[in-house]
DNA sequence: ATAGTGACCGCGT
DNA sequence: AACGCGGCCACTA
């Protein structure tokens, strides 16, 4: 149980704040293509108190991978609305607010025309 | 060693 | 848009 989670780990420290990214997307970062399961085995894992935004991750839909209403559930989501993440609909809009990646880092929210109102 | 279970994903109804 | 299904793979009983 010890190596790979550091890695995926790693990825997730990169999120900026105020985005989000998937599941997939950190396996793929981690060059672990299929394997988006393992990524939630590795936070599942990960050690409490450990300074790593496992909040940031959700899964591809752009909605929250725990039951609605669990406590797990209202935590991740009460972290990502405070980092300014909107929920319509029990979903995020990953156009906006999803993690382009490890080189671009622009900030959400002001961006695009994106006409959104 | 076999079978069941997940903080998943993507494609086809 | 919601659901179902098969694929994936580490971990547990």
């Amino acid at each position: 149980m010890q190596i790979g989670y550091e890695v995926i780990w790693e990825f997730v420290r990169r999120i900026p704040r105020g985005r989000v990214s998937t599941y997939g997307q950190i396996a793929k970062l981690a060059g672990l293509f299929r394997r988006a399961r393992f990524v939630g085995y590795a936070l599942h894992h990960l050690p409490p108190g450990m300074p790593i935004p496992w909040h940031r991750v959700i899964n591809a839909r752009g909605t929250i991978s725990f039951p609605a209403g669990s406590a797990n559930y209202t935590e991740q989501r009460k972290l990502l609305e405070r980092e300014g993440i909107r929920f319509i609909g029990g979903k995020v809009d990953m156009k906006r607010w999803g993690w382009p990646g490890p080189t671009s880092q622009k900030s959400p929210g002001r961006a695009r025309a994106t006409r959104r109102a």
